[in-house]
DNA sequence: CGTACTTTTGAATCGCATCAAATCTGGTGG
DNA sequence: CCACCAGATTTGATGCGATTCAAAAGTACG
């Protein structure tokens, strides 16, 4: 067992940054949801008759191909699912539990009355838009780097002040941001240790120069 | 030259979906910019009083190591720069036009104000950020694939209907956007195409299988 | 016709992924 | 308290695939 907190309807989530800026009238139609690991949250071509929230776990989005490939064309962790179908009628791809999950159910008419009646919980709503937007498109420049160094520095520049950051995850979870894998993570952090490219401190990375 | 063609404040841009769903009362308050290469739209420290829209050409949003490395956090083509930057007072990077670019100026409080009266204005924007964010998304999963034929593969499946697409962009730049040189591109497109896994008809790719 | 750009192919190199395995860590239960 | 386990961290050896440099052929445009 990971965790022995319950997980109710009333006050999950409450640590979301989304939840506190939900008028109570919407957050109170909030419907606590577990998905077991692979389980679908919703299908292509199913109405779009619910947002949802990921609390804990991991919830994808994806397209399949005929062969069976699939394509992830969003992984959501704390976050909602496919903002983006709230101007739909129907969805355009299929969400999947890729673990077991605890989401919220919030019915979207709701949701877009709350939007259109609450002025603070839209401006809330486009400010966290639109620092998603940002932090998105640094992450695409950087991951456009071909060398892991420069991703590497890349990161510590965009997401850092000054020349600093400290990680708030661990090194392969950060490691599959950059698009590496933990090996050549580990190892490029080690090499530019030693040629004095950075300083690090535990958590505490620093760029030198 | 490129285009011969007339870059007046009135008219210039209106071929941009931004600049429709505008209410006319802030479109009227559009200044043409014009920004040689290499220079500064706007400076980190900068208080933000305008917003800047690109026309033509590209602006990009940098930060700068003290070893003089710069690191891009956003290419802006056809859109606005630093959106983000409408919640701040002061500018945390540096916009510089990468080549001689047109944009447009709007006052910063002007805009905010018409995001808060108009309702049109307010949903469309709201519609345009989400659908940017979900074009994001898809495209930090497709950068974060290792190999070139999986970029390629989930390229034809996320942007594409029913596995085909057309292509709106020269080679080239397709293969800037997908985090490769042109050449691995070509080359792995013929790959894909010799093993059966794709049809290539000039713009027109389909996916097979 | 000439210029600038894209498209295409070739050869050599380098960096990262991959597979394998040892060590370290925090948390669990005996 | 210690043994134990799952996960993260770290190092090593190898091969593949993309980058890089180079150059030719095709294409749009004035």
């Amino acid at each position: 067992m990971k965790k022995a907190i319950g997980v109710g309807v009333s006050g999950s989530g409450a640590d979301l940054p989304w939840m506190r800026l939900m008028p109570p009238s919407l957050r109170e139609l909030a419907k606590a949801r577990h998905f077991a690991a692979h389980h679908a949250v919703f299908q292509t071509g199913n109405p779009v008759c619910s947002i949802y929230l990921v609390v804990t776990g991991e919830v994808r989005l994806v397209r399949f191909s005929r062969n069976g490939g699939e394509v992830i064309l969003q992984r959501s962790r704390q976050g909602f699912v496919a903002e983006a179908s709230l101007d739909s009628q129907l969805y355009h791809c299929t969400a999947v539990a890729s673990e077991p999950s605890d989401l919220l159910e919030f019915p979207a008419d709701a949701f877009r009355t709350a939007l259109h009646d609450s002025s603070d919980f839209r401006a809330a709503w486009l400010l966290q838009l639109s620092q998603e937007l940002r932090k998105l498109r640094a992450q695409c420049e950087r991951l456009s780097l071909h060398r892991a160094a420069d991703r590497i520095a890349h990161y510590i520049h965009a997401e850092g002040v000054d020349g600093c950051v400290t990680l708030q995850q661990p090194r392969k979870a950060w490691a599959a941001e950059l698009g590496l894998t933990h090996e050549s993570l580990y190892r490029t952090l080690r090499r530019m240790q030693d040629e004095g490219l950075i300083h690090i401190n535990g958590n505490l990375l620093r760029a030198l120069g």
